[in-house]
DNA sequence: AATGAATGAGGCTTCATTCAT
DNA sequence: TATGAATGAAGCCTCATTCAT
């Protein structure tokens, strides 16, 4: 009966093996050779489980997708009674997850793959970033309203927090840039500046 | 002798269709076939101007890069007499840059390859991205030096800037996003959250 | 016990889902999965009663094949007497059996892979062809003797009964032909020829 | 130069190595391989000319069939005058034909690939079996007219005709039986039975 | 007897790259 | 300079067959 247990989970191992390798070389030079290997298994075996390199793309997608949008709509709504403090949390919480190679390797292969599967994209971008600019958008409505925050437009605030999140990521894993600035400290400067903007 | 320019001008054909298929496909899903009928030149023309994919990579991402550090140096130093315009033209300036998908297609690519060739993520990140942070990140020191702009972390502040333009061009090339807001309104949105920050 | 029955009866429950399948790919393209399907059980099941899947064709074609020479022979045994009614009474039977694609399904096996597996056609050639043509010129030489046919050649009358018999059978299930001409006809046309001839 | 002519004459040469490798060993167990080597080229070179091994099959079909049909349809048309002797004259043709391997190929493989491509039998059909019915036909009802024959039904007839001739192919290349009835007498005996009947 | 799981071997097809002209 | 022709080296995927239970 062990190998039963080992079937179930064999998809997610899989799905594991294929996050390493397209996090390695991205989609198109990843091998379902080196797949299977890392996962421990034959090449064939890697079909027994998903039809062909851009289903396991998409079941890989699905996956690291779906807890995220229920989590961070959670989080905002949680929030909403101090939306300074949440605003802080979460972008702590974003800036901390999003330096986790594994964890930025699915906004990454959107992007790489955006122009040849665009359908992709437009599920990302509505299971996800939409979701999530909601949330925050709820958030920083909710600090209008109650007087914590100025009348500013709700979605141009929402850019202007993730933007720089999503650079720190870039900055980390695409270019590979020094860490000289501890992540609590790249945070608290961000936030500072959004709260209190540039003039004096 | 018109072919004598028509052959002068073929690496620079060649590259503008690189660049389009690159767009399109991204560059491991390019096939030279495609490169080559795009420029209007037969497959084996390619590799007289060039010496594999890998080389016609690089030498695009050169040329589309090596006028942008200098300009970017010249703008922010001439502008240092005011800060505060400086960053709303150089802003206004990157936006509207980014929204051109030939323009956004270079940053696309080396997110997209980083992995594999990471000398020319490093390369880009000297070449450009510290190049404009730096130049950035003087004017925001000037800005402090006069007194326009509080005290804060100046490279902290570029990264505030840069991230939502970055995003701006994300959204629009990447994730197919609704296209509703103006950019001038963007613009002036992003500007004054970052001037006036949150807080009322 | 109702399973023992069953499992008796495996084999030829396989072999019938074998001969579906090739009927409709022919040989080659049939796949292993496609046969146990259709059998109601698992690929490995199928490798209980057969060691492969040429030893599932070459079962199929011996049982396929087993009972019909036997009864040729007795029909025209038994005919001998009569050998006009007899040639036109097996004409008829061929024409009918061979309008069952089922029936029709191993000479066909037979055309597609006897390159392939000679030892097969050979089999069948002297297994079923030879022994119904024999049949046949018995009859035949038994007409001659009687007086009821010219002095023909027997081995050259037998091809003009079974060649319009397998083209007749050719033409419906190969070239899948209109049908619009109701089998008895057909035999009927045919053994009319056959008996008086195209002169007057 | 020479390449020139050899470019040009490569389609053929890869479509008579392939008509040489499906006649070895089907369509199904061809392997392009060795379809390309037979060529005297390398495998990839066979894609150059041809889509897919199926598009080579389509092509060849094609290229056999092409000039027969005419052929076919003039000599019938040229022998109305003398119905007796042109079917005669065309019985040895096609008997001829038929017993070399090449040209006995594509109904085989006709035969082997209907149920898997229909419409290539629907082809086959129309274009050749169909025609060549026709053409007799044709000379059938002139020889009732001119009173050389029976009235008979001329459809049946024809396939009292084409019916030995296929047998006589596929005795002697599927079942590889015994050769020692010469054609000619074969024809002779056939011609005759045709022509007078069995009856006395 | 029966099967879900696994795989080795192999086939088709693609494509960056080279060569002969 | 320019290219049509050609190919070696892979990569994806399939499938007959075996194994562990």
């Amino acid at each position: 009966m062990r190998w039963k247990r080992r079937a179930a989970a064999r998809p997610d191992e899989i799905l594991d093996a294929a996050l390493d390798v397209f996090i390695e070389t991205g989609f198109d030079a990843a091998r379902m050779d080196d797949i299977a290997a890392r996962a421990g298994i034959s090449k064939a075996g890697v079909y027994l489980y998903f039809d062909s390199k851009e289903a396991l793309l998409r079941a890989l997608i699905s996956r690291e997708i779906s807890p995220i949008a229920a989590q961070l709509t959670a989080i905002a709504e949680a929030g909403a009674a101090d939306p300074e403090a949440t605003l802080r949390l979460m972008a702590t919480a974003a800036i901390e997850r999003l330096s986790d190679q594994r964890f930025f390797a699915v906004p990454r292969l959107i992007i790489a793959i955006s122009g040849r599967f665009p359908d992709i994209a437009d599920f990302y971008r509505t299971e996800i970033v939409e979701t999530a600019m909601a949330a925050l958008a709820k958030l920083v409505t909710a600090g209008i309203d109650k007087g914590a925050f100025r009348p500013v437009d709700p979605v141009l605030t929402v850019r202007a927090i993730i933007g720089p999140v999503m650079f720190a990521a870039l900055w980390r894993h695409v270019l590979r840039g020094d860490l000289d600035i501890p992540p609590a400290k790249v945070i608290e400067g961000q936030v500072d500046l959004l709260l209190n903007g540039l003039k004096p």
